[in-house]
Formats: C-alpha cells, structure tokens, sequence
DNA sequence: AGGATCACCGTAATCGTTTACAGAAAGGCG
DNA sequence: CGCCTTTCTGTAAACGATTACGGTGATCCT
C-alpha cells in the first residue's frame, strides 16, 4: 500500500511539468503528443486524483451534509432515499449525521460548517430554538431547513402542510360517521408536536364538533410510546370511536394496543396516521394516513440545495409541499390492492 | 458571507507568525501572553480551522464510508444506526453510498478510495465477484466487507451465520410438527441466497426430510416480490404447512398472501423470516424470526475498522455473528408481550 | 565576562492540486 | 530576415494548515 503516484509522478514519467499534467487532466487544449505521453503514464501509474488537495484549491468539496435527529424514523429515512440520488446525479456525495434531536448538536453541525467540509447543509430540526436561527443566518455555507421556521428567516426552507394534513384526515373521519375522535400526539415543544395540536383544535371547530380534552393524550413520536399513550387515551375515554394519531408510528401502536383490548379496527375504533410510511401499507388492518411528502419534501431540499450552489446569491425561497390523504382498511375495512 | 478567517489573519491581527498560531491552536508549548493574544484574536475573528487543509497535510480525512445497496433496506438500515454513533465517539464523519446493488457501481466505490477523500470503508456487496475481490485488495484505504468472501482474501470480514440460522427455524418448525415446509428465496447468485439455499437442503437432510422442489419458489428480496413468489408457492404446494422466508421482507408479503387466500397463520400455515427487522415485532400475527445479528455486525465492522485503522499492518480479521431465533406469533400463535 | 543552555518564535518547506504569467517555439507577413 | 501572432509549456504562486530548523534573547554556570 505504497503513497500512490501524484502529478509530480506523472510529470516525471511523461518528462513534462506538473502544469502540462494538469491540463491535460482538465482538458485544457494541449498539444497531441503530450497528452499522449501524459496520458499513458496516468494510465500505467494507476492515477488517481486526490480530492482533499483538489478541494483546498478549488474550495468546493462536493460533499453535502444531512442532518436529522435519527436515521431510524421511517420518515427521514424516506427523504435520504430521495436526496441521495438527485445529489449523486450532481457529483455530490452524502454526509450523514445524527443528532438524536439534541439542540447542542445541532448547533455543532451548523457550526462545523466553518470547517468547510462540506458544500452545504440540509437539516431538519425536531425543536427550533432561537439559538438555531442565529446559527443558521451565521452559517458560513448554505443550508436548506426541512420543518417550518418563522416567517422572515433567511434561510431555504421546506415545509408540509400539517394543518391541512389534519384537517383531511378528520374531514374523513367525520364523513364516515365517526364523532368522538381521539388525537395521539407528540411532545408539543417540537415542530410537528405544536403544528398537529393546533390543527386538530382547528378541524374539530370546522366539523362543528366540541374539543373534549379527554379525547387528547401526549406521549411520543414512537410506536412504543405512542401504544402507551393509546392506552392512556383508552382507558379515560373507552367511548371513543376513532383515533387521530400524529405520526404512523403512533398508529402503530395504536393498533396493537386496540387489538390487545379487543377493539376492532375500523368497526369499533377507526384509525389515521401521518407521514404514510411504507409499512403503513404493509401491516393489517392497513393504515390510512396522511402523506406529508417526505419524498417530495426530500427532493424539493436537495434541488433547492444544488440551486442555491450554483447560485449563492438569490433570495431564500419557502417550498410547501401539499398533503394528501391515502385511504386504507383502518378507516373504511376495504382492502386496498 | 465573506472569506472566513484563516491562521494568517489571526497572525496578523495578533501579532504573531502563522507557526505560533498554529502551535498555540494545537496547544504546544508557548509563551503565555502569545497564547493569550492568539486565543482572543480566534475568538474575535470566529476562526474554525478549515478541515480540508488539515487533511491534506495531516493525509487524515477523519470520514468513513459505507457502501450498501439500498438505504431502504431495513438490515443495512439497522447496520448504519449501530456504526454511525461508534464512528462519531471517535471523532469519524460517515458518507453514505448507495449502490443499488451495481457492480459497477461498487468497483467505483472501491476505486474511489485512491481520491482519498475517506479514511477507510465499510462494504456490502450483495453478489461478489472476482472483480470485487481484485479492487478490493488493491483498494487504497482499509476496507471491511460485510457478508462472506471467500477464505484467505485479505480483508476484513464480518460474517453472519446463514447456514446454522436456517437450521434453527426449520428445527423450530419441524418441533411444532410441521412437515411440510415450503422455502421462498432470493436470487441464487446474491451471496445470502445461495448460502440459505444450500442452508435449507442440508436442514431438511438432518431432520430426516425430503427435499420436494415443489416447496421451493425463488423470487425477490422485497415484499412484492416475495408476495409474489408466495402465490407462486402455494398454487404449486397447497398442502405446505409452513413457509420458510429467505429474509422478513418476503415474510412480510407471505402474510399477506396467505391472509388474502384465506389461510390462518400459523394454524394453517406457520410463517418464519430471516434478519428479525423492527417491523418483524411490529405486524399481527408478530413474526418469527432469524436474526443474523444486523446490528452486531455494524457494530462489529466499525470497530473493526476503526481499529485497522489505528494499526494500519495487522492480519486481516473474520468475524462470524451467531444467529438467534426470535419466537413469534406466526409460528406459536402465542402473543408476545 | 563569555559561553552553554534554554524557552520561545519566525522562516520556509510541505501536502497535491490549479492557474496566472511569462518564456519558448513556430508560423505568417512585410 | 526581422517582427508579430499564435500555440504550447514551464515556473511559481496560490489554497490553509503543520512542522523542521535555525535564530534570538534571556538565564545560568564557571
């Protein structure tokens, strides 16, 4: 595992200077018989261009970061297998990083740009601190925020719609008869936690129906603690005729839980998630829920990324990414092909 | 967004060389008013050393890759959420590579070390070919491959146990009294499906059963295809009593189908899978099944490079994660808590 | 007092590339 | 033939850090 050969290997062997070797690496005019002789001594020595030093001079590194609080949630997971790509397509590669939703860490990330290694930066935080936007206006390279951040911020942002994501789900619900309609819901301090609680206040006002705070319960954003919150929910209003829950992984829980308590799903208690991840489809009863594009909202960062690098100086854009109910056998007990 | 600071603008605002800056930043010895002067100008200036300059004198990126197919996939899913924390306790960023399974694709990657923009690499290629074997060996950075290679390449391997992890739940099966037991595969030329391939055959043999071809069904392995294969399967074998799953993906579609033709699991037909995915405990009837130790083997791949290296020379390494069998619903019918 | 020792610091080389600039070779023209 | 273009190539200076080496005072010893 010798140093391998560098330019200066080359140029020795082709008996040219580093500079010829560099042209005609790049492409740049050249007379023919030296980009032979160049040529096949890269060739003969096995070449490989080395990124950092290109890097240092070229000062890109085409590389870009991610950052999410846990690459384990579905719905993330659901956006690097979008980014990914259309960041390949460009010459980019990805730079994973997880925060476990720490603040402290987050603010790392954002700092750590200065390090410059990195092209930019596309992150999502669970919870958006004032400490946040000021990293994120002091960035020193351009950062794409996946979740809504105040109006006025100058920074690209992508966001879904959650409060009409809500409103579709009760809406259906509602047509379906359902009346006393429970809501499952994540710590209110995070972004979606807060959006989703207002919206459901919202939607209940729209259907004309009372908001009951019995019919509300608070855990997390996971299966297990969204099944202990069901629980919860359950057992202060057995009344119930269908659960809102906040994510698919609440759902989840959900329906373990009614299916352990004997409740039918959708005859006794229907059920709607949000995010429609794949397994939404793949568990039975399976699960209606609303897609808040994760995909889509993927995409739409990575290309609002690549755009801003090709083009740093315009002017933050907002990208909201509609939602779109996806109707299932948790709600209507049709089987859906 | 100006040029961010670099040692010689602190230099030159504290008064002093670019060798004291540098000397006072990595804390080597120096006068006490210097490094007062040097601290308070960095601190003035925002200064954060520039990460790709470091690594080219240092010839150290602190970055690792790791190259699987398909971030999608649950098992190289649960691999990154294991490596990613070990990288990052020592300091290590994580780029990310999606290969769908290309070789060409994979040979780039391998290749691409010589760019020298990682330290090292972990890998999974889902078939191996010679040319595999060639790129890896003259790789340029340390390589760990996940999955087997053949004895005596130099590298270092993690391997699972599919041969004994098939032999466990057709022992469990066949202890339930079923007899029956039909087997759904991926491709034969992936490295996993040829292993469990064989790995069934010889289990048969031990518990005294006939190999019968009808049982056998090769699709995919993903769910629809799996699901696939699984219609495929019963049409040919209506009498199975069991179906044993290449991994739980195919498990997963095998529900399905058999939930769709009507019949009970596991009274009817009892199901198993291979890997024990999160999703493997989150279906009903919950599933039963093998696991190849997905996590352990991230865990055990980061160490293991992480140790190279720090230790450029030793001997390659082989590390074997033993399989567990996970009893679930869709043998047992019993619920699991 | 003069030399040796020591702590600290600055100059310059280095990592591997790209690229501005100037020099050299070659061709065209008067 | 001399001069001007044109085309190609080499020298050297970046990029931003680390670090070997030698120089400068101050301190200590005889």
């Amino acid at each position: 595992m010798s140093d391998g050969p560098t330019i200066t290997t080359i140029a020795e062997r082709a008996g040219v200077s580093i500079a010829s070797v560099s042209r005609v690496l790049n492409g740049l005019p050249t007379r023919e018989n030296t980009v032979r002789r160049v040529l096949s001594a890269a060739e003969e020595l096995g070449y490989v261009p080395n990124s950092v030093a290109r890097s240092l001079k070229s000062r890109r590194t085409n590389q870009v970061a991610f950052a999410m609080a846990d690459i384990g949630n579905p719905v993330y997971l659901a956006m690097v297998r979008e980014i990914q790509p259309v960041l390949k397509a460009a010459g980019y590669r990805l730079v994973l990083h997880s925060t476990d939703a720490d603040v402290a860490d987050e603010i790392d990330v954002l700092r750590g740009l200065g390090e410059r290694y990195v092209d930019g930066l596309i992150m999502i935080p669970l919870r958006v601190s004032e400490a946040h936007l000021k990293a994120v206006e002091a960035a020193r390279a351009p950062v794409v925020i996946i979740g809504s951040v105040p109006d006025g911020t100058r920074v690209d942002n992508i966001r879904a719609d959650s409060r009409t994501g809500v409103r579709l789900a009760l809406d259906h619900l509602h047509s379906l008869g359902r009346r006393r309609i429970g809501f499952v819901n994540g710590p209110l301090d995070t972004v979606p936690g807060s959006a989703r609680s207002i919206a459901y206040a919202e939607a209940l006002t729209a259907l004309g129906l009372p908001y009951d705070e019995n019919l509300v319960e608070i855990g997390d954003f996971y299966r297990a603690e969204g099944a202990a919150a069901v629980s919860r929910l359950l057992a202060r209003a057995p009344d119930l005729d269908a659960i809102m829950c906040a994510n698919d992984l609440i759902a989840l829980g959900a329906l373990e839980v009614l299916r352990r308590n004997g409740r039918r799903v959708p005859e006794d208690v229907a059920v709607a998630g949000m995010d429609d991840i794949d397994m939404a489809a793949a568990v039975w009863p399976a699960l209606t829920s609303v897609s808040l594009g994760s995909a889509e909202r993927g995409r739409a960062a990575a290309e609002l990324l690549l755009d801003r690098l090709g083009n740093g100086e315009r002017e933050p854009r907002v990208v909201t990414v509609p939602p779109r109910l996806v109707v299932r056998a948790s709600t209507t007990g049709e089987e859906t092909p």
